[in-house]
DNA sequence: TATCATGTAATTGTTTTGATTACAAGTTTA
DNA sequence: TAAACTTGTAATCAAAACAATTACATGATA
């Protein structure tokens, strides 16, 4: 298993948005770069503007931030993407007998140790934003 | 998306086997009290033995831990039901445009940050072994 | 009005998961 | 030895999640 590249792809969006921030960044455009459907990238950005990350408009080409980058993280996008639902990172397996000593008690003990796992990994997200992103993509090469 | 179930049913596998040290756990008794089929377990149990966590043989009845509980950390389950490959719990979306340079350059930015993240969960569950799940089992009730 | 963009629904192929069935092979015991 | 029981393993199936694709309604603008 592994989560969503919708996540990685939400990402891709919002640096564009910022580099090409004197052309327009429209979902072909986007979806060009990205390597995928423009239906996609429309799709995303809508999940993005719901967040309050974007703005776009039906009928009117290109996507602007709605917030300086940094004051984005990437847990900002996480979220916003909808790859992982609270504390549900981890499936526990359902309906475990009740007539069993563990089958009883097993999910109440498990559940706060897959929450605190799930927490310190969204934790690192939360301290990256996508100006630390941006200038990292920025200082690989000088010219686009 | 989520992490596999066949995690937590690991764990419950592992501390069945202690807490019924003193019966016989076969296939099908862990198979009742999971509540799944006992194919299920015996596969799970073959990955568990793979990764020299439990022991079963052939034909004979019933499965017995490897290590003491102390020493299996809720990490060695993870990576013994093979839920999470390494660096891969977020996926990437592959080949962007290498003539732009968001595409050229964003696998390689956001890849370190992911598998922090990812590591800083799974250093969560290097930090809980079975003892203390068990332990916690153990203290939600006084009788099986 | 013609053109172009976004918003959104429907469809499709792929992959993963978990359940189930079936059966070979090993072990025990009557 | 034969019957009964167990593990090991492969094959099959349905459900769910993803991402790609097509199609079209709606909004904006020249």
């Amino acid at each position: 298993m592994s989560i969503s590249s919708r996540f990685s792809v939400g990402i891709h969006i919002l640096a564009l948005i910022e580099l090409n921030n004197e052309g327009v960044t429209s979902s072909e455009f986007l979806a060009a770069s990205v390597n995928t459907n423009p239906a996609v990238i429309r799709k995303l950005m809508g999940m993005l503007k719901k967040a309050g990350l974007i703005e776009v408009q039906p009928g009117i080409a290109g996507a602007k931030l709605a917030k300086e980058l940094s004051r984005i993280t990437l847990f900002d996008v996480y979220k916003a993407v909808n790859v992982v639902q609270e504390k549900e990172l981890f499936s526990i397996h359902g309906s475990p007998h009740p007539d069993c000593f563990v089958g009883r008690n097993i999910q109440h003990t498990i559940e706060p140790i897959f929450t605190a796992a799930q927490l310190a990994m969204e934790n690192v997200l939360r301290n990256v934003t996508m100006e630390d992103v941006v200038g990292d993509i920025a200082n690989k090469e000088n010219i686009c």
